[in-house]
DNA sequence: TAGTGTGAATGGATTCACAGCC
DNA sequence: GGCTGTGAATCCATTCACACTA
């Protein structure tokens, strides 16, 4: 039952880039912006906006542009964070800490709603800047996921432990994986997944960097 | 001087994934693997694979396949991650801390050379299984960016100082950035610039999940 | 006048299908 | 028999160009 079927990735992708720049562009001031300011900061032709934007429905003015606030609001309930996701973090060593006290997650529609950790000697303790979090044991996994109705699970462990926390994150009911461990992960058909590798995109800029100078 | 024209994007982008891939699959024993079987964990398709890799070079063996070792010198060397490349980190916060005790760096090819903060609290201090990394003044940037041949800078501020970092790094030599504020950097044409801006995976997880469920 | 929305045209990337090789 | 390398065909995404509107 998809709401937006037909519609490039890239420009889900774009999306999420145009609504950081709103907020940005709104905090400057600008109530209306045209497809060309918009597209200007991420280099994006003025025309791909609008193609972009007018797969979702028709939100600008002609002669005048968009309305920031408007498309702020609909870029967001388009993403879905017009409300607030609860996830579960899995794994409270140095990425995952870093997760848990990240501030700005909550304004995009993201709370980080409980902590685990295999380690027990991690379990128990508070996690530094993240408003009381304590690491809890992979036992409660099930009850905190169900019970706070957690639908999106993070995967912050080591390699060699990511596919069996993906695994016990789904059975949990999770229904999307977020995962920083750099291995693929064997998800049944049709679980979403997003991958962040970051080997992966120091080689993406080692690549490019490597192309200049050769 | 590009040393691969008419690559796509995407090809570039997967060939960081065949390469941790055949990482794992050597530590697994495989002494020779089929674009299909490279392929399968990743979900790309076996002509996708062998046409990736085609643009790079005839590196298999009809019949046989590809060899694992051959295979992956030959993706270091067209990454650029055959040497070693020297980074410089800026901002000491949690991302950053994070990012400099990440062991796994090392074996891909780069080495956080130095850390710097414009925060005089943190520039002295040593940071957390960092192998002996302390935090240094910004004042010291131009002159270590030169010293150690720096040519990777890595940004971990805070978005509003994120513009004005970039542009320090640039102008103390360093050739792409690794920018992981949520702010879209204006820099030259030409330069590489490679972002990672968690609220944005984030958004792309939760469209998926609420494509699922609508 | 300034700027959207959108069919048509172009340009890229993926998949197909098969000749050729081990 | 199994598997690569690659032109040809298909599919997808971007850009163009312009009718239309505030």
């Amino acid at each position: 039952m998809p709401r937006y079927a037909h519609v490039p990735g890239p420009t889900i992708r774009r999306l999420s880039l145009y609504l950081r720049q709103l907020e940005s562009l709104r905090a400057d001031g600008h109530a209306t912006i045209s497809s060309q300011q918009l597209g200007k900061a991420l280099r994006v032709t003025d025309a791909q906006v609008r193609k972009d934007l007018a797969y979702f429905g028709q939100f600008g003015r002609p002669g005048l542009g968009y309305r920031v606030d408007e498309l702020i609001e609909q870029a967001r309930l388009i993403l879905g964070t017009n409300r607030v996701w609860a996830t579960a973090l899995v794994g409270a060593g140095n990425l995952g800490r870093a997760l848990a006290a990240y501030r700005g997650f909550a304004g995009r529609g993201f709370r980080i709603a409980a902590v685990f950790d295999t380690n027990l000697s991690f379990v128990g303790r508070p996690l530094p800047q993240s408003a009381g979090l304590v690491v809890r044991p992979m036992s409660e996994l099930s009850s905190v996921i169900a019970g706070e109705q957690i639908r999106i699970g993070i995967v912050a462990v080591p390699a060699a432990e990511a596919q069996v926390t993906a695994e016990r994150l789904l059975s949990a009911g999770v229904l999307g994986l977020l995962n920083f461990a750099p291995v693929a992960l064997d998800t049944p058909p049709g679980v979403p997944v997003v991958s962040v590798d970051l080997a992966v995109h120091f080689e993406q800029l080692a690549f490019q960097v490597a192309e200049l100078s050769s």
